[in-house]
DNA sequence: CTAGAGGCACAACCAACGGTTGTGGCTCGC
DNA sequence: GCGAGCCACAACCGTTGGTTGTGCCTCTAG
């Protein structure tokens, strides 16, 4: 494919060839291989070089596309100078839109999110170690690593999912007061994560009823069965985004008065070079809610 | 690449290697290839399968584009199902422009636009041979061939471009009267083109001097040329893209009372199957202007 | 605790690919 | 008409990329 375009930018084999540093009889070889694997004729050939056809003036920007995706794609990962590397723990929850607002608001910086499956601790580690440039948890300031900062950016506020058929189908706002009654059900948490402290220290506050136990058979499967239950309900933050079938009728409502939030921080090494990085940590920047909010005392080992 | 996807998608080689229809040993020789050339880890092994590592996840969504971006350009060309290939005499003037508008109304047809670098005859025989799927230029109607079907899209109205010491830099607008006492270039008509006849039997119409002969430098050296000189000027498309510096202060004025406009039809096959084309030939309504225009009498080719 | 199943890597082997040099044919310009 | 410039074809050969055979590791079932 380099040989193409470098032949379509030279108009002739022979220059092409010097550029690439091989022959041109080389060149002819491989433009006559891509040739024959597409079955078209690329090129015409005349004593004084050779002109795209108009099936090469068609493959032209197709190839040339090609290879920025190809160079992009070895930047990602080329030890060095690597694009922006960022874990969130769910590409449905608020740092993962953040990161799409961002990249939105700088589609020039190459940005890879990933996820890395593991918890606070582990996430930390592979920032630490350089795996990733940065991270979204939970945590305390006061305890992480030397080498690590971290900064609030995101005081996610919860809204209840609930069915149609739910006692709290109907309102348009609900305190953490009135949620005591229901059950509240989040699978999947596992004990001793960052989550599952959230929530647990949340319910103790408020005299809650919520269920992290439980067996774990996706989000899409939670979802139907709080679609179809009347007492059944589950806490999601504001900015996280599922999806589900309009006929499952399925609402969302903003709890407050005291609204808990749950408090991510970017964490990132100090000595992290990445110009990328430092423009990131200034669009993140934290915007606090003006009503009263709720925040746990994040006493996990961060 | 390929490869790569099969086995993140698989969690293993050994179903890669099935899906692929090739040995698991050989799909191990190729991610320790592509690992290789990478200098970085792509897969964490164990005896269960393969799992991906960051670098791996950050790789997989770049692997997946150069595939996509891949089978586009090989359909680009693919005889029998490839994108609608339209024919325009320059990226610059008009036609580019309908057709750009046209990709943004339509992000999901694949669309190719070339430029062949013939006159209409040229053009129309390519499209006779379905090289292209159309083409646009100024025909009547009537003379074409059998299988080839035209329809008006564009009139074309004209603007004078001249630069700040021309005498006629600070008008508004002007007419074709006016334009008699001025010298209008433009170079590059090749004798008996579509253009020339065009501009030769505007000159007849209204007394003017065009002059079509002269050295041609390409249309950076007209500008520069036009913007430094105080008698002459030239015609350009009213959805023509000319750039220029600032620093050159040229100025486009309209022409009007009548409005000379340059009558550009798509031409197409009648028998062309492509779903596109007819989504094309909808979306490009021609829109008349709701002045007094002047048209020629295409006594051309066709 | 052990045996077997399942999965990946390494080694040896071999066809085919992709480069090289050498050469011939074509076209254009002097 | 002849040389210069450029591309294609042929012969040649090292390397690549597939194959089969095998060993090691881990997880699980008996």
């Amino acid at each position: 494919m380099r040989t193409f375009v470098a032949a379509a930018d030279a108009g002739q084999f022979q220059e092409a060839a010097g550029a690439l540093a091989i022959t041109q009889q080389a060149v002819s070889k491989r433009v006559a291989a891509l040739e024959h694997d597409l079955s078209v004729r690329l090129f015409a050939r005349s004593a004084r070089g050779v002109q795209l056809t108009v099936d090469g003036q068609a493959f032209l920007p197709h190839a040339r596309e090609l290879l920025r995706v190809a160079d992009r794609a070895d930047a990602s990962v080329r030890p060095g100078r690597r694009a922006l590397r960022v874990d969130v723990h769910s590409r449905r929850i608020g740092p993962a839109v953040l990161l799409q607002d961002f990249h939105r608001a700088h589609p020039d910086i190459s940005l890879d999110v990933v996820t890395l499956d593991v918890d606070a601790v582990g996430a930390i580690a592979a920032v630490e170690a350089g795996a990733v440039d940065a991270t979204f948890h939970a945590v305390a300031v006061r305890r992480l690593p030397d080498a690590i900062r971290a900064a609030r950016v995101l005081d996610e506020p919860h809204e209840l999912l609930v069915g149609p058929r739910h006692p709290l189908a109907s309102a348009d706002v609900v305190t953490p007061a009135q949620l005591a009654e229901h059950r509240i059900w989040m699978p999947g948490m596992a004990p001793g994560s960052e989550w599952a402290d959230y929530y647990l220290e949340l319910a103790a506050a408020f005299g809650l009823t919520i269920d992290l136990a439980g067996p774990v058979f996706g989000n899409e499967a939670l979802l139907a069965e709080i679609a179809g239950s009347a007492s059944l309900s589950t806490l999601v933050g504001e900015h996280s985004r599922y999806l589900w079938p309009d006929s499952w009728d399925l609402r969302r409502i903003p709890v407050r008065d005291p609204a808990p939030v749950y408090p991510m921080s970017l964490i990132w090494r100090a000595d992290n070079p990445q110009p990328a990085l430092r423009t990131l940590r200034r669009a993140l920047r934290a915007s606090t809610p003006d009503y009263p909010v709720w925040l746990p005392k994040l006493s996990g080992t961060y």
